[in-house]
RNA sequence: GCCGCUUUAGCUCAGGGGUAGAGCAACUGAUUCGUAAUCAGUAGGUCGUAGGUUCAAUUCCUACAAGCGGCACCA
């Protein structure tokens, strides 16, 4: 006698077990037609799931945000039924539904190709039309392995035999089409609807193991009508216009080319952009108690074995030797061991600690080729590194600190939210496990005390300790951990550091890995792609464009341009034989945030009217005030807090809003 | 590193077994003009690199490199 409570808190009391295609057809018609699923107690199950005790249940129509997965998920199977039925022996293996869509890995000889998409997209929507419904049925585990093998389908067996013993064996068969899948699913192919498309191919490993044979990946997006379709598509095509190399190139930011693989080559505006953010930093560093400092590059392989990194890191270091010596040098691929030498110099106190050392270390690491990624993944960085050596009791106080500068750091940029992952002990690691306990709990008091939401990220530390993770997103939605945090206290013991504490005795300081910016070729890559290379008047490369109207103005224009350069301002003067309207086009499309026009009137009256960037609406100033005015707007928000840091978030908010030019 | 795709002028791209074309940018000239493209002309390419097939290769094939999309990696 289940008696059946619905969202609006009404019950419903029925003899025996019901399914919910039986429930929603005794609320109504309407619901009866429009129902896909149903959560069963917060459970999301198929709709012709048995209902024997009493429940909550909750049907899920199209209107519901929650039937997306449900969509994705059942697209993924019709792409996988469309596949098999063209192109007969591909085996199937598994297909998620994903953000913003699905995937479904194949396992066949000939890989896919886009050129494949239109013929699976038509028999998709062949199968869509068909409507047939998807049947679960709960098998044992030796007839279905016996099933697939019988089949071909090598990759299916596996799975089964992978499941644990105490997991029920499901199939969902479409029409004649079946796969091992645990649900829940829709009612019919046809609820899938018409607003999919199929995006890219890939290769991807079986179960995500580069020891295993390579499946083809063809990934799709899937969504509730054809317009979040449209939506999803144009989005994507915006954000592709915010591409950092696509806008490096077009704003003459940086390039990169063949000789130096994974290096940037920046251009005078790339490289303004970068000093402008190096000098914040470095403005941010003093202000924060941290001493900067400069280690080499070249270092011989003494220190690395001595530090570990050659046994364990060797095979993504540079090395250099020259003629005459017998020595093997490594570009430093990070800064942590030359600092511990720092430290090292001359007997350190317990008076000295926290003692937080900074570099803007240059490092090379031979990444993968294929890891490469424009500027946001390269060889050759520089990561905004610092050390901070301390005791235990230090390290939650230290933690906090450094939360609230990076978060500090992150608003000024006009990031205003940021996720953080905190990494935790992996399988194989250094150090006792109370060592691990005390250096876990104190980072997590220091989340806690520093209002930190984290997202678990189980296994994945550092060998050496737990580590914070601060992740930013690019334009189009991946994820680049740009700062972190990590408690070492294996460095210091290897490269034997120690001080003398408040007893006289001798002590290993702990040592906090931490960076904010990452490195700065990655952050400015996603501030590049923040701003869609509008960037704030602090960050602009270029601040003020001077245009001239006619050539009598020429003088005055220079005379402009003097006066701005001496408050401090980045200023390009156009005195080109071309019109307004070009000029204000070209600076535009360069995304110089203030053009200064220049003519006749100007030039009598000792003014200067500011066109902003996209605006049409401009004013005209005396000269000086024009100065004035923008040389504190430009001043960086750890300089003019209030002003420049509204601006950045003003400026970020709208990018976000508007379409890109 | 693995799978797939791509590589033609500074940029965006067309073309195709008989050694190449457009637009924009650049340069030159004319034009001096008031808020997102003034007009005309000129110049610009070992068609990623190296082999092979062919009477002939930028075009077809192979290898390599770089880039792009993923996967793996990111101490």
């Amino acid at each position: 006698m289940p008696a059946i409570t619905l969202p609006d808190g009404s019950e419903r009391r029925f003899d025996g077990p019901v399914t919910g295609t039986t429930v929603a057809a005794s609320i109504g018609p309407g619901l009866a037609k429009a129902a896909l699923a149903m959560k069963l107690d917060g459970r999301m199950v198929d709709l012709s799931t048995e209902i024997a005790d009493d429940a909550k249940v909750v049907f899920i129509t199209r209107r519901d945000g929650d039937a997306l997965e449900l969509i994705r998920h059942d697209t993924a199977h019709v792409l996988a039924e469309a596949v098999q039925e063209l192109y007969p022996g591909t085996q199937v293996t598994i297909g998620p539904s994903i953000e913003n869509g699905f995937y479904y890995d194949f396992a066949r000889n000939a890989p896919f190709t886009t050129a494949d998409f239109p013929a699976i997209e038509a028999k998709m929507r062949e199968i869509v039309a068909r409507g047939a419904p998807f049947v679960r049925s709960v098998q044992n585990r030796e007839e279905a392995t016996a099933f697939f093998e019988a089949k071909g389908e090598s990759y299916k067996a596996e799975l089964i035999r992978d499941l644990g013993a105490d997991q029920t064996i499901t199939f969902y068969s479409q029409g004649d089409w079946i796969d091992l899948c645990r649900g829940p699913h829709m009612r019919t192919t046809g609820d899938v609807g018409t607003a999919f498309k199929l995006m890219k191919v890939a290769g991807a490993y079986w179960r995500g193991d580069h020891r295993n044979p390579m499946l083809t990946r063809i990934y799709g997006t899937a969504w509730r009508d054809q317009k979040e379709l449209d939506a999803h598509l144009h989005m994507l095509e915006e954000a592709e216009k915010r591409d950092h190399r696509r806008i490096g190139k077009d704003m003459n930011l940086f390039h990169m080319q063949e000789e130096a693989t994974g290096s940037v080559f920046w251009h005078p505006k790339g490289w303004k952009l970068y000093r402008t953010a190096e000098a914040y930093m470095r403005r941010r560093l003093e202000a924060g108690g941290y001493d900067e400092v400069k280690t080499p590059q070249l270092v011989d392989r003494a220190l690395w074995e001595a530090s570990g990194h050659w046994d364990k890191y060797r095979e993504h270091m540079f090395q250099a030797q020259v003629d005459d010596e017998d020595k093997t040098l490594a570009l430093k691929p990070m800064n942590c061991p030359c600092h511990v030498l720092i430290f090292r110099q001359g007997l350190r106190s317990y008076r000295e600690l926290p003692l937080r050392m900074a570099e803007f270390g240059a490092c090379h690491r031979y990444e993968p080729s294929g890891a490469l990624h424009g500027i946001m993944r390269v060889r050759a960085f520089t990561q905004d590194d610092a050390h901070i050596f301390c005791t235990e009791a230090q390290i939650a106080p230290e933690t906090v600190r450094f939360v609230a500068l990076l978060s500090s750091v992150y608003r000024d940029f006009g990031f205003d939210s940021f996720r953080v992952k905190f990494s935790d002990r992996p399988d194989v690691r250094a150090g006792t496990d109370e060592t691990w306990d005390r250096a876990e709990g104190a980072l997590k008091e220091a989340c806690a005390i520093a209002g930190v939401d984290y997202e678990l990220n189980p296994g994945e530390g550092a060998f050496y300790g737990p580590k914070l993770e601060f992740v930013l997103r690019d334009a189009i939605g991946r994820d680049w951990q740009c700062g972190t945090l990590q408690v070492d206290f294996v460095l210091p013991e290897r490269l034997d550091a120690e001080y003398v504490g408040e007893d006289g005795a001798r002590h290993r300081p702990v040592m906090l890995h931490r960076a904010i910016l990452g490195s700065f070729e990655r952050f400015l890559g996603i501030l590049i792609e923040q701003y869609a290379g509008r960037f704030p008047l602090w960050l602009a490369p270029v601040q003020v464009a001077i245009a001239t109207v006619v050539s009598d103005a020429d003088p005055y224009a220079f005379e402009v341009a003097q006066a701005l350069k001496a408050a401090g301002l980045t200023v390009v003067t156009d005195t080109a034989n071309s019109k307004i309207n070009a000029k204000i086009r070209d600076h535009s499309l360069q995304h110089v945030p203030v053009i200064a026009i220049v003519g006749r009137k100007e030039a009598e009256g000792r003014t200067l009217v500011l066109r902003r960037l996209g605006v049409e609406k401009q004013e005209t100033l005396p000269l000086h005030d024009a100065v004035a005015r923008l040389a504190q707007e430009a001043l960086a928000p750890d300089l003019a807090p209030d002003l420049a840091r509204d601006a950045a978030r003003g400026r970020a908010a709208e990018v976000l809003e508007a379409v890109v030019m």
